[in-house]
DNA sequence: AATATTTGTCGTAACTTTACGACATAATTT
DNA sequence: AAATTATGTCGTAAAGTTACGACAAATATT
């Protein structure tokens, strides 16, 4: 019956609410900051830097990938993954913006 | 059976991606900046500017009252919601900080 | 060539989120 | 008091997320 009204805001806040949500789980903003960490692009012993299964890790980098916050270059049978940077600094920029908006509207006469 | 390893990661990024989990949806987005813009706080007219059932609403704001994002003091048969300045302002420094931390790393021999 | 390693894909259980309608309750109006 | 308005609560269908094991495929090693 139900589901996914989400196209019926704004452009502009679905796709920072896409952002945030592929932040919205430990796991990938723990693989974020790994990459971030380890500039050269490491392979998949990202797995061993996380406490899940291999199957589940793999499953948090697609959806890191469905963004392109971060990219996998097969090298032989190893796969490099690293951050996309340029896509990552503008869905930073926005949501900072979005962030700031929010939050930097100061209370008058408020509760 | 599964579930539920999020307690296996840092406190710190738990508490990010809780954050972000609140912001994954334009619903709760939209009514965060709602909330920013009529600064008075306005009541559950929240519902007429959000293209979605009272009910609904009303789960989104729960969402965001769970994280103490938002405030909602009972006037009469009215409620009026508004930002908990203080709250947000951590939550978005503290993302802040991290997602410069991510975003900044920048490219060395990178992919 | 046979074995081991690395990664991909499928299926699926458990749990969560999203979205509403329906009914209940409490305050305000008339 | 009766009707109206504003919210709260419950139930529940549909869809999405999280987590993993099992098997497949592709590359590398011995």
């Amino acid at each position: 019956m139900t589901y996914s009204k989400t196209t019926l805001f704004e452009k502009e806040l679905q796709e920072s609410a896409d952002f945030f949500k592929s932040l919205a789980h430990p796991a990938r903003l723990a693989i974020l900051k790994y990459l971030a960490q380890t500039k050269v692009c490491i392979t998949g012993d990202i797995t061993e830097a996380i406490p899940l299964s291999r199957t589940t890790v793999g499953q948090h980098l697609s959806e890191l990938k469905r963004l392109n916050l971060i990219t996998g270059e097969i090298e032989g049978s190893k796969v490099n993954y690293c951050l996309n940077h340029k896509i990552l600094n503008d869905f930073v920029k926005n949501s900072i913006t979005l962030l700031e908006v929010i939050s930097s509207a100061q209370e008058e006469g408020c509760c």
